[in-house]
DNA sequence: GTGAAAGCGCTAACAC
DNA sequence: GTGTTAGCGCTTTCAC
């Protein structure tokens, strides 16, 4: 079909290993004359060596795995044109991609697929299924990058992690409502508990607790992802947003998982009549660019995706799987807290929606 | 490494060829006990043949490659993520995707890259770049389906072409505008022109003339999309918004060339201090579910992504490329007009900013 | 310095 | 019905 390293030869008149010896950098010991002419009946004839039989050989290709819940929200597709750039640029790599909805049997068939493509090197983002198939993976030979979620503790893993501090995530974003003056929190999450989402959780008390507001940080935990996968994350902060216009007394400041539930949670507060920040103060965490559009414009914290992603692909690129004495977890520190505009001093006197005002609590 | 069919032939007591023939289903004159045999030696040593060799042999490897523009603007995440489900529950196929940036020097080596790996039928969205270069791909045997463009009139082509009704889209956007009662009229877009934006502002046109507007309807093309592709849409959105709030008279509705320009648009009329509906209405098109998350929640034109997704794969898994008599342009009309909320009728009287009102034109 | 030849894991004639 | 065998396009010893 197209031209072959046969070719090649017979167009140079050597032989093929010469051809390919040329193609591998091997041209120290070579004629000068002959490895114009290689090059010359390579150009001539337009070759590019087939991938394909290379690999048959050698067992590599240039192919990187990149597996997503979905490509649908923002920050997978931010993250995926990182990688990307990174992995193409740095590596030459392309990018074999596969939404896995968070289905464990997706995400299985895709690591299958990857190997019969004879794809050794792959990355995961926030898978919500337990790492033992991508253990059994490494076995395979597969280098496996996970991103959002550490090593199970206590447990040996030839898996690397990584992953931002997502406890100090949320605890910036906290911390930001308590010092404008927040003293009634909440923390709005997805059903399903991840790793980064409990220390998000985590992240959230802390900030609380230090401020002595304990009893008053509330997690709400809204409806699960449903086949749609993560799009949905906006639906379920709308959603959201209605319970948390019904409390009484209402949290003041909010916390959403990431900044598509913050955009969601948005929408449905305005839609329950309340405005933001006026009347409720909302933070996001992730540092998407739609953030900086939304009206108001969303407040949050911005995860260093391009070193995050970088650290991935290179991990990914490493010829050695983790072994015992290597660090497998790869924290990296929220860059920074972005002041917009969802976030104000709470309103001076709670204007309870139509329930009696029993609130005398406080705070020490 | 992993197990071969040798291995499996062998487990079975059986030759290589009869392994092969139970792979590819030609299973009708074979022994039952025999199948049964090869079946059970495939499952316990877990065997799953290498795509790459079978590749290597029969030229043809489940790979879809997708070129988009960039992930990062979320109609294309969108695309992306129909594609990939389609071509993977209808074909079995996997998706090899690539960002261009509207870069024609990536999206040669990106067409490189997919022969070398034996990928044998793409997808391209929305190329800036003429079709040169696809033409030499069919040559070398792809199967090339181009979305957002038609074919070139006069020309001969062998890529297919899927894409929206454009120019009726933007007809719908404008006249929403006319019959809330808006007489002057903008078009929103980028720097450089291609098929699709060129139909759009005809459609913009149209619809103006229709209602008598020839001369209040205006085509403002903001800065060029850099290197960072199509997030900055957005901005160039926000940029326009700027220009547009300088104007003088002021067009009171605008027609933003995709969703995405429409909510940066928002954004930056938000920040010239423009109310949107209230002192002008913004209509984008696309239908990305973001815009029922803004805030004004965004009237547009829905296109019809799954149908057109759908249709783009077929055609790229058909066995022939198109040829004189085939019908190579397959037009989807816009599924509906979504009113939300970023329209309203134009303001009563203009305010103008701060220039004198000079306006004393009466509509026919 | 360059070439001959043996595979990599599979498929598909073509024998038997 | 099942097995033998010749490649697919390349890499890589190992001779010369």
């Amino acid at each position: 079909m197209s031209t072959t390293i046969q070719d090649v030869a017979r167009h140079a008149g050597v032989s093929v290993s010469t051809v390919s010896n040329v193609l591998n950098g091997r041209t120290d010991r070579m004629r000068p004359e002959t490895l114009a002419r290689v090059q010359a009946a390579i150009a001539a004839l337009q070759f590019r060596p087939s991938k394909l039989a290379q690999q048959l050989k050698t067992g590599q290709t240039p192919l990187l795995g990149l597996l997503v819940p979905s490509l649908t929200n923002p920050m997978y597709g931010y993250m995926a044109r990182e990688i990307e750039a990174y992995a193409q640029q740095q590596y030459g790599y392309r990018l074999l991609i596969g939404s896995t909805y968070r289905d464990r049997q997706k995400e299985q068939a895709f690591f299958d697929d990857l190997l019969a493509h004879g794809v050794r090197r792959v990355i995961v983002i926030s898978s919500l299924a337990d790492e033992r198939h991508f253990e059994s993976a490494v076995e395979r030979g597969m280098a496996v990058v996970s991103y959002d979620r550490g090593a199970t503790p206590g447990k040996r893993s030839r898996v690397w992690h990584v992953m931002p501090d997502n406890f100090e995530a949320a605890r910036l974003a906290t911390r930001h409502l308590v010092e404008r003056g927040h003293r009634r929190l909440a923390f709005a999450t997805v059903a399903g508990m991840t790793m980064s989402r409990s220390a998000k959780i985590d992240g959230f008390h802390a900030a609380a607790e230090e401020a002595g507001l304990r009893g008053e940080a509330e997690v709400l935990d809204g409806g699960a992802l449903d086949e749609y996968g993560d799009a949905m994350i906006a639906e379920v902060g709308r959603a959201t947003a209605q319970r948390l216009a019904a409390m009484d007394p209402r949290p003041t400041g909010v916390v959403a998982l990431n900044d598509l539930m913050a955009i969601g949670l948005m929408a449905g507060l305005r839609e329950a009549g309340l405005e933001v920040p006026r009347d409720i103060s909302v933070v996001g965490m992730d540092g998407i660019y739609l953030g900086a559009l939304s009206n108001p414009a969303l407040s949050t914290v911005q995860l260093p995706v391009p070193e995050m992603t970088r650290a991935m692909v290179d991990r990914a690129m490493q010829p050695e799987a983790p072994n015992d004495t290597t660090q497998i977890d790869q924290v990296f520190a929220p860059e920074r807290l972005v002041q917009r505009e969802s976030v104000a001093a709470p309103p001076a006197r709670q204007r309870a929606a139509k329930a009696t005002n029993d609130e005398e609590k406080t705070a020490p």
